[in-house]
DNA sequence: ATATATATTTTGATTAGTCAAAATTTATTT
DNA sequence: AAATAAATTTTGACTAATCAAAATATATAT
């Protein structure tokens, strides 16, 4: 049985080689992502290899094996569902979720973890958007892109609110901009680093290009 | 925050107390409790002494103080809702959810609990029979007895199973002595280790005083 | 091509929780 | 009252995960 560290690595090289968009993973990255000095990233990486979650090479990075893509894609399956379980049903508000299914995903088991899909009707997006693996580990990820990416004049549907943070979750909240909303983006401007956004006929806003990039519509 | 071993320390020497009816508990009554060495029971509970979390005299054994006891008495109100909640909404087995709760009760946070509390509408008796404590410690322990300080020949209502493990409780639905149940105790007999009974009007059947000693009644 | 900056790895220490086995204390027999 | 048994405490060692800081390797810029 892997320990709660051990799922946390796997499960922060999994996200990061997801947007990467590639396998290796550098030791620097990692640390950064779990808040560690970078020797513990190093260290803990050989702890993987000797389990077999990846494959190392010094100086280079890890790579997720068959076995540590499988754990990897079962620890976002936990997360997501429980997120789900607990707007859903427990009614918690989106912006709290995160941190409490950072902890439950390590203690819940198979068993209860099945019962609990079942019981929420096999979701298959949580409550920021992101999809939610199935049992054999398969995502149905949809195509999106991000603001930024986004040509002008269209309209457009909110797919992924990508930043989970308390902070960011109000702020898109409060600008309307959760999953299924449908925008226009008027106008990016990198240089004056201003998105302008239209949600529906409501008014005009704008939104800084960094957030701007946090919100994933489908393209 | 306490560790979850901190919180096992502590749910373990509550237990104790109470089903001793005495405050002061030995480190190898703890240490055969939680399956761990005697040496390490002392150790522990030096830690727990540094956390103001019991009273510790050397040779004699540990009292929880006031601290001490809110945060035994938060975890068991922790793992019974847990479990009433694995039961009542996930459908689980009462047979399996010892275990479950036993992982869970350590990573659920207090506003998860309360919404959980809330969602079951504030039951006040778990799945065992086991009496829920509410948010500020209280506890409604209804006056019980086990089978073997049952007057022979009046009928009773199975109030609580004390013994959680999974042979114990399948053994107890089969024979149908779980909490509701109406019975009869027909005679006991220490000296053949034999308790019958008869529940409603089915068969008697016989069992041992040890698990006789497990099922606690209304008195 | 050398110097400098950046990333990574190694080294030595630390903390929490554990065990086995020796030492000690307290309780129980005889 | 000694001898023996039982419970408890101490000691020394171990593992997992961490950090700080030194050592090393790689990349970038001049």
């Amino acid at each position: 049985m892997p320990s709660a560290t051990v799922e946390n690595y796997v499960k922060a090289i999994l996200a990061l080689s997801l947007e990467k968009g590639e396998g290796q993973v550098g030791m620097g990255e990692i640390a950064r992502s779990l808040k560690v000095a970078p020797g513990t990233a190093t260290s803990m990486t050989k702890t993987l290899e000797r389990e077999k979650l990846v494959r190392y090479k010094a100086r280079q990075g890890v790579i997720l094996t068959a076995k540590g893509r499988k754990l990897g894609m079962g620890m976002l399956r936990r997360h997501r569902l429980v997120e789900t379980f607990l707007v859903k049903t427990l009614g918690l508000d989106w912006t709290e979720i995160h941190q409490e299914a950072e902890e439950l995903e390590h203690t819940i088991s198979e068993r209860v973890l099945d019962r609990l899909d079942r019981f929420l009707g096999k979701p298959e997006f949580d409550p920021h958007g992101d999809p939610i693996p199935t049992k054999d580990g398969k995502i149905v990820q949809h195509r999106v892109r991000n603001l930024l990416e986004c040509q002008r004049g269209t309209i457009r549907t909110v797919k992924i609110v990508t930043d989970q943070s308390t902070d960011f979750l109000n702020f898109a909240r409060q600008k309307g901009l959760v999953p299924g909303a449908a925008l226009e983006v008027l106008s990016q401007n990198l240089v004056s680093d201003a998105v302008e956004i239209r949600i529906g006929n409501t008014n005009p806003f704008i939104i800084g290009s960094r957030a701007a990039k946090k919100i994933l519509v489908a393209s």
